[in-house]
DNA sequence: CCTATTTTTGACCAGTTGGTTAAATCAAAA
DNA sequence: TTTTGATTTAACCAACTGGTCAAAAATAGG
């Protein structure tokens, strides 16, 4: 058996996969679909993930893999909270800037299977109890007002990602649907939000 | 003809297909469903809506009409800014989570059809022009700091917004699938969100 | 080179879905 | 009561969808 032409089947169909199911979600997608965005047949495509289900399953966990964990190594670094902040902010929104249908997937299907979610947090080893304490010791170090750290940590995600998931919206609403003006906006998101959190949570 | 009946017929309608459109997305959404929802025969549901994507519409017109302008009627009020954002992030908060299916209903829908969305945008009379001249207003007197206005406005339907579309992984990673601990954690955001917001724009 | 196994394909199938149709029912006007 | 038009229904249909299957092509091993 040749591994190498296995793993690029199974990988070309990941990827078309992936790419078909976060722009149309797990209703809106069709197997055909990711069978021709892969190149390859229908019967083929079941050959390699028995289901539909099975395969969104697949690429849902390996989106969410993708998208959580990589917050925590910038948790650990030993750099201030100003800069853990600034980096953090600034490289999850390049992110998504990337991947605008990202957000909407990932909150659509989280609400369409919540019991599916769990499995995949906990088998993914995601865990906010390092952020949370992150925050904490800074309060106790009289550097950050006391609130619920929990707070804090959706409040940036929140800043984050609203703004690409409802990017349609404010194209139209503040942009007249100028799209380069609206990217623009998320440019400047980068240093804004950053700032728009440390205004608030700083004690001066 | 027997206008009540009418009426009473196609205001069941409307409100079956809302439950069922919100909660399953356009793509998830079955007619005969919503039919079964309506307790009448699918015929008589394209009777009245001859096709899905009309009555689709219909809904997603009707639910964001309903949405947005009331945020507009609260900015006109003569109460200062500090009571404005007070009022309009509890009574935002509350609705959406007496919906929770809201947020991501229209942030997917949104994304799917993005040209539609600007004609009910149109349609909808909803302007953020009144919004941001308030906000530069406060800052022309120096009560909050000089920033870009359509960011405060984004901020603060983000913070609002983002904790009840991510509902289920919140729930999830911070309180153990505990729902009544995550409600609890909405109820106080009425408060600290407005409290977040007001604390990085002030100027004290 | 031959054989056994895996990979790939085209044709096909049963269930579902949005939508139609013709007939039945109902309400109101004449 | 009869007629007229709107409302409601059951039965039906064509297109689509996820999934299967048997055969063909490719590959690896002896």
């Amino acid at each position: 058996m040749n591994d190498l032409k296995k793993d690029n089947t199974e990988e070309k169909i990941l990827n078309a996969a992936q790419n078909v199911f976060i722009e149309k979600g797990m209703d809106g997608a069709r197997m055909q679909a990711i069978a021709d965005e892969a190149g390859i047949n229908k019967a083929l495509l079941h050959y390699y993930f028995r289901t539909k289900e099975k395969l969104f399953n697949a690429i849902f966990s390996k989106v969410f893999a993708q998208i959580f964990p990589n917050l925590m190594t910038m948790v650990r670094s030993e750099r201030p909270l100003e800069e853990k902040l600034g980096i953090f902010v600034e490289t999850y929104i390049d992110l998504l800037q990337k991947n605008p249908f990202l957000p909407t997937f990932i909150l659509k299907e989280m609400n369409r299977n919540p019991d599916f979610l769990a499995g995949v947090i906990k088998g993914s080893g995601v865990n906010p109890t390092e952020v949370i304490a992150m925050f904490e010791k800074e309060m106790d170090a009289g550097r950050i007002r006391r609130m619920d750290p929990r707070d804090i940590l959706v409040n940036i995600l929140g800043l984050s990602i609203f703004p690409i998931a409802a990017g349609p919206l404010i194209t139209i609403m503040f942009f007249e649907n100028d799209k380069a003006a609206y990217k623009a906006f998320i440019e400047r998101r980068k240093k804004t939000v950053t700032e728009f959190v440390l205004n608030s949570i700083l004690i001066k």
